[in-house]
RNA sequence: GUGGCUAUCGUAUAACGGUUAUUACUCCGGUUUGUGGUACCGGUUAUCUGGGUUCGAUUCCCAGUAGUCACCCCA
């Protein structure tokens, strides 16, 4: 502990490697997006939670699964004083099962809606865009298994994009089947793999063992031409993962939500079953080339349940989204926090009696809904007026000894520079009649 | 996690191994005491940290820290 410890001012004052500061834009876009899909989350039926940063490591090994990245490499975990062993949350599903669970929420009437805006955390190595610490807007539905949660989580999360700017966006979709087909794919899969084992480079032949399911996503150039003849997991489906699937395809085709089979869809975790899905955007490069872009990406998780030690299955379904991801998209439109207005009065005071009496008027001026600006730290009239200025805002409010002992203040349009004094009760109604 | 590149005032930048470390913007103060935008004057602030080579290091070498890029992977 004492060995390590950082003693230079410059080592620790500094923020720690993949974290950052969220500050101005970035914090209202990041709210904004957050209002925008809490209200149509809540719209859909869905219901707020907040889950703890810190979870038990062993929910995460559990649920997301041995020889998942996430568990192998990233996972941001430690032990507390007092030796027990926790992790910070590498996403939100766990989480949201273990909540389910620890409350009995299965005597609710089912299926529980909640959704969740929180940050997350992986320990890989940062780069731009791709910070150890992250923000997913998730939603979940847990104890149903029936194909229109899935819709619904789909269609939700199509909804939210496209109503903060996505463009071209289309779900991709698979179906990896309920655990007895799951199991059989698994095995035909391994079988197809050995037959080209040596043309497999080294990386996916250690997955063969660990988690042959991600070989179908490998990015190696000679993985993906053995990936053509892959063989499919929808035709390993049983009766009933093959009813559901085709149920949620149909609802899709309903809501008129444009999709497209993707036999080579497996994600990254490992307790996903029967639906999994990502959410693509087409873009056109400069050089006029069309490539698909992964903005978000979920699943159902019908054994997550079990995984984790429950008695019982819950089935479930839900999605995380990548709020960085969203609001760093070239189609995002900016959606301003509600509570966020562009002040157009600069409160200009003068003099320590004027100073005091200026408390009650910002109150009064807070009161009608007028933001202000105004600065702390200039006492003289020039300076104030040149920050006002240089803020651009039309009007300035000029509160000094004179206007202070008379109950009055100037209001002046910066434009025209013309003034007029006005009584202090009358001022919020004069402002708002300004425009 | 693997590999590459980078690091100088708040920001952006300059300086062959050798003076007081450059410049621009910002910031702060001022140009006779309550009316700005321009102009002028003045001021604060930096070689990431720790070692090494050298008579001498911002400059070369090593390590740490952070950033960035590619891979891995993902959101």
């Amino acid at each position: 502990m004492a060995a390590n410890k950082k003693t230079n001012a410059s080592e620790y004052l500094t923020n720690v490697k993949g974290m950052r500061d969220i500050t101005g834009e970035t914090y209202y876009d990041m709210q904004g997006f957050f209002e925008k899909a809490q209200e149509i989350a809540e719209y859909y039926g869905f219901r707020p939670i907040k889950t703890p940063i810190l979870e038990h490591t062993d929910l995460f090994l559990r649920g997301v699964g041995d020889g998942t990245d996430i568990v192998d490499k990233e996972i941001y975990a430690f032990q507390t004083k007092g030796k027990d062993r926790v992790a910070l949350r590498p996403e939100g599903t766990a989480a949201v099962m273990r909540s389910y669970i620890q409350h009995g929420m299965q005597s609710l009437p089912q299926p529980i809606m909640l959704y969740y805006c929180e940050p997350m955390f992986r320990h890989d190595r940062p780069q731009k865009g791709r910070y150890r610490q992250h923000h997913q807007f998730g939603m979940e539905i847990l104890g149903t298994p029936k194909p229109v949660a899935d819709a619904i989580i789909i269609q939700t999360t199509v909804t939210i994009l496209r109503e903060v700017g996505a463009k071209n966006i289309f779900v991709s979709i698979n179906s990896i089947g309920d655990k007895d087909s799951r199991n059989e794919y698994i095995k035909a899969l391994k079988a197809y793999y050995r037959k080209h084992i040596n043309d497999l480079p080294a990386l996916d032949r250690e997955r063969l063992n660990t988690n042959p399911l991600r070989i179908l996503d490998s990015k190696e150039p000679k993985t993906i031409a053995i990936n053509q003849d892959a063989p499919s997991s929808l035709d390993y489906l049983g009766n009933e993962a093959k009813k559901h699937f085709k149920q949620v395809l149909e609802y899709l085709e309903e809501a008129d939500i444009p999709y497209e089979l993707n036999k080579n869809l497996v994600r990254g975790l490992d307790y996903y079953s029967n639906t999994v899905f990502e959410i693509m955007e087409t873009i056109i490069d400069e050089d006029g080339t069309e490539r698909t872009l992964s903005i978000t990406g979920g699943g159902r998780y019908d054994y997550l349940a079990r995984t984790l030690g429950h008695k019982k299955d819950v089935p479930g379904v839900g999605v995380g989204i990548g709020i960085e991801r969203v609001i760093e998209s070239p189609w995002w439109n900016e959606t301003r926090p509600r509570i966020v207005k562009k002040p157009k009065i600069f409160f200009i005071q003068l003099g320590f009696d004027a100073r005091l009496r200026s408390l009650k008027v910002l109150e009064m001026l807070r009161k009608a809904k007028i933001p202000v600006q105004q600065s702390l730290s200039k006492d003289n009239l020039s300076g104030q007026l040149a920050l006002a200025e240089k803020t651009e805002v039309p009007y300035t409010i000029i509160f000094g000894q004179k206007e202070a002992m008379d109950g009055t203040a100037i209001v002046r349009d910066m434009q025209s520079r013309s003034q007029k004094t006005v009584p202090l009760e009358e001022l919020p109604a004069y402002i708002r009649s300004l425009k």
